[in-house]
DNA sequence: TTGGGAATTGCAAGCGCTTGCGACCCGCTG
DNA sequence: CAGCGGGTCGCAAGCGCTTGCAATTCCCAA
């Protein structure tokens, strides 16, 4: 039914070949000749079948974008900015969710991008360094969001000054006593190795800096849930001394911690600051402070460092600073202002 | 570099025809053979050419998912649930995004999906009948969410229904005064055509059953989005007989207006009742009474509805009853209290 | 007028897999 | 013992496009 190669040639009166440079745009065919090849395929509703370009050239302007979890806003987040970077490109998105370890074992074991894609984006995922081999024994080229492996582009921040940040800002305020929420890998997570340990390493700098002598027992490793933030908060707030404050590092981990401490009673930030980390969408609506690090902009830029990497460029790595945004969850301690009025 | 039928098939010492055969499972072919050939193959790491096998058969086990936008959790919810259906069955996913109307008029305006899926999962688009048959003449088998329209399967949720108990649970604590934060498509939406009026719609048959004059100036149209929802709530605010409970057509506007009604110091529910309409993931953290229409399983639904027609099997259209999820943002109005008191 | 070369275009050989059809091998029936 | 039918397999013709290379045309300098 769709007309093929042919029918364009022999309306245009022209040879195959011909209408295959024409319509690609390859030099070496006359304007005019190009312009008539273009009108008869336009009539005649003309598209060239992919499959069959595709194996002619071994090319698929295919990209696979790869993540741990997609109904997660980041993820989402960071998939649309780089669908359209790559979109526009002329790219076709290839989505690839590994949300089960076993999911992301049976992905690296056999050659599932063969042929699929030219290029693989890969979100948060750690990649042991025989699964980046893997991705690019399948001539895949690839582009790391979130993680940094030698030869492969990537996009990063710096956690660790935002999670220093995230701290300090709370020690300005006069805060002490300040508890962490951290994301823990959980047993069925696909993350895989280290995730965002950066960020408490940066809360340590903050503690350091200021003198504070650190607890560890104000440290919590939980899931990356609401859930999670939720019951970890309520933890602290049973400790003999509990904090006045807790940066925690995910908006969704601070959302649930807000919710604990609405919950207990306790004002936000009266009687409790809390800042998050992302700058999640809904941040705003509950008015947290919290760390913006770009998301869309890391994945619009991952999307362009791939397609550099395509086209031949090198790989190279970027790095983003994370900022800080303050609204209306973080204030002065109780005591501070209780001594000050 | 990666091997071909003929290595396997010289390894195995058969022809190509039976290596292809045997490896697809194609009958006719001895199991001892068979086996052999696997062996052969597995030996090899030999993985079929996609292309060329597309090409040769003229299907690409790939389906298109075409969103509004990807960002929002409702849609990555869905996507999720439903790409898991899709990759479990073989299928590919492929990613459209048309978040604007010009990438959703040049998506219908050419061919796009020719040749690059076997089936479209179209989300939330209210699509004219000529982009249906435009999808249709690509070849594509489709499923709709969100939308129905004859010839093609489609899952969606009796909204009207939904709108009535959301309102029902309001008037049944005792509010009579009860706004509506409804969704209307902002000029530069590309979803299309009449979005879920009908929670609207339920929302009045709610006041009706109950005898309630409807007031035309409490039913807010906004676009879908905290902000928006905000917005609407201030105005609610300063209205002469402010209502006393709203229920929004979506958690996001209720995000919204929960924001507003904190910042104007009214006590949720004390002061004030607000009911969404998502179970969104964030709906639990801040104790939203909502309405759960069982997004993931519609993406699930969805997908296997689009399965079912690659299959051959004629369009069919699945209906889903929303629940009322009781949470803590609703209450009996502080009149009721007070009197009671 | 004529040879050289640049600019265009056509030829035909793939790209790697699928599949209709015929060949072949057996065990059996008549 | 000849012939038949079912079960297996191989042949070869595509699927529709791309591309190296040769052919043709045309313009201009010599």
């Amino acid at each position: 039914m769709p007309s093929l190669v042919q029918d364009v040639a022999e309306r245009a009166g022209v040879s195959v070949s011909t209408v295959s440079r024409a319509l690609r745009g390859v030099p070496g065919i006359a304007e005019s000749t190009r312009k008539r090849v273009q009108e008869a395929a336009e009539e005649l509703g003309y598209v060239a079948s992919l499959s069959a370009s595709r194996l002619a050239t071994g090319r698929t302007r295919t990209v696979a974008v790869v993540v741990p979890l997609l109904s997660k806003w980041f993820f989402a987040e960071v998939i649309a900015a780089a669908g359209r970077v790559l979109s526009r490109a002329g790219y076709d998105v290839l989505l690839t969710e590994l949300s089960t370890p076993e999911l992301r074992d049976a992905f690296f074991a056999a050659p599932r991008l063969q042929g699929r894609s030219d290029g693989a984006l890969v979100l948060a995922l750690q990649l042991a360094p025989e699964e980046l081999a893997a991705l690019e024994a399948q001539g895949q080229a690839v582009a790391l969001v979130g993680s940094e492996r030698a030869g492969a582009s990537s996009v990063c921040v710096e956690d660790r000054n935002g999670g220093r940040a995230a701290t300090r800002h709370l020690i300005n305020l006069g805060h002490e006593r300040i508890a962490f929420l951290g994301i823990q890998e959980a047993p069925g997570s696909t993350l895989g190795g280290v995730p965002p340990a950066e960020r408490l390493l940066g809360y340590r700098d903050a503690l350091a800096d200021a003198g504070i002598s650190p607890d560890p027992g104000l440290e919590f490793g939980v899931g990356n849930t609401v859930d999670a933030g939720s019951a970890a908060m309520a933890t602290a707030l049973t400790m003999a001394e509990p904090p006045t404050a807790v940066v925690a590092a995910s908006d969704e981990l601070a959302f649930g911690a807000l919710a604990t401490l609405r919950g207990a009673g306790l004002q936000v930030p009266g009687d409790f600051s809390v800042v998050g980390y992302d700058n999640h969408e809904l941040a705003g609506s509950v008015g947290l402070t919290t760390m913006d690090h770009g998301v869309a902009e890391q994945g619009r830029l991952a999307a362009e460092a791939l397609i550099a990497t395509l086209d031949g460029a090198p790989a190279a790595v970027e790095r983003l600073q994370p900022n800080l945004v303050v609204r209306g969850s973080t204030a002065p301690p109780r005591r501070l202002r209780a001594a000050g009025s």
